[in-house]
DNA sequence: CTGTGGATTTGCT
DNA sequence: GCAAATCCACAGG
């Protein structure tokens, strides 16, 4: 397994703080068929309810319902939930247990397992990197991250199938720009990218 | 290249 | 009932 695993001490900060500082490490699921690793490129943060203003955007602005109660609970979390029916999306929980700052992970880059990533999106071997993990709904299927078997899981237990870890790259250049996807609180800027990276999602990698 | 609509979970009004 | 942190197929220019 490449690198260090990431301690919980990491994610115990404002989502907008983790987001960028996310950028450059690993997330690493081991699977019984292999290991399905990427790179992070693009993460988003989202704001707990205590936080002024109120994040609209974020799930966890109403408080806590059965879906997105990991989100109330400690940071370094996987809190994985399913999107129009089709998709799934996956976010680290951050702040201290009870404040439901998140961030979510929009893109990838991969470095291990593609070919089993390509076989999971229902592509053939030598698809683009971008066609495999760039995207929030994409990267879940090719890492085969899905609710409920992955919401909930410590990421930062060795023991735990899914992991973020540290091979001692640096943060990249980043730009920060407003989310994507949302209606509301459209323009805080709460998107992190790696500049100029090709798996960034939106057209043509929109910075 | 752009735009549109379908798939079908979850939780709130 | 409907909106939502999505992706893909397909139509048209």
């Amino acid at each position: 397994m490449p690198g260090r695993l990431l301690p919980r001490a990491f994610f115990h900060h404002p989502p907008q703080q983790v987001a960028p500082l996310l950028l450059g490490k690993l997330l690493v699921h081991r699977t019984p068929a292999g290991v399905l690793a990427g790179r992070i490129v693009e993460a988003e943060a989202y704001l707990g309810p205590h936080h002024d203003p109120p994040d609209p955007a974020a799930h966890a602005h109403r408080g806590p319902t059965p879906r997105n109660r990991v989100l109330f609970g400690p940071p370094g979390h996987a809190y994985v939930y399913s999107i129009y029916g089709r998709y799934f999306c996956m976010n680290i929980s951050c702040e201290a247990e009870g404040l439901a700052g998140c961030v979510l992970l929009r893109a990838l880059e991969p470095v291990a397992g593609q070919a089993a990533m390509a076989a999971h999106r229902g592509l053939p071997a030598d698809a683009p990197a971008p066609l495999l993990t760039g995207g929030p709904g994409r990267l879940c299927l090719a890492l085969q991250i899905c609710r409920p078997s992955h919401n909930g899981l410590d990421l930062t237990s060795p023991r735990s199938p899914l992991q973020v870890r540290d091979d001692g790259a640096r943060v990249p250049p980043y730009r920060v720009t407003p989310r994507i996807g949302i209606r509301h609180a459209v323009d805080w800027p709460l998107r992190f990218t790696v500049a100029g990276h090709p798996c960034v999602s939106g057209p043509r990698g929109r910075s």
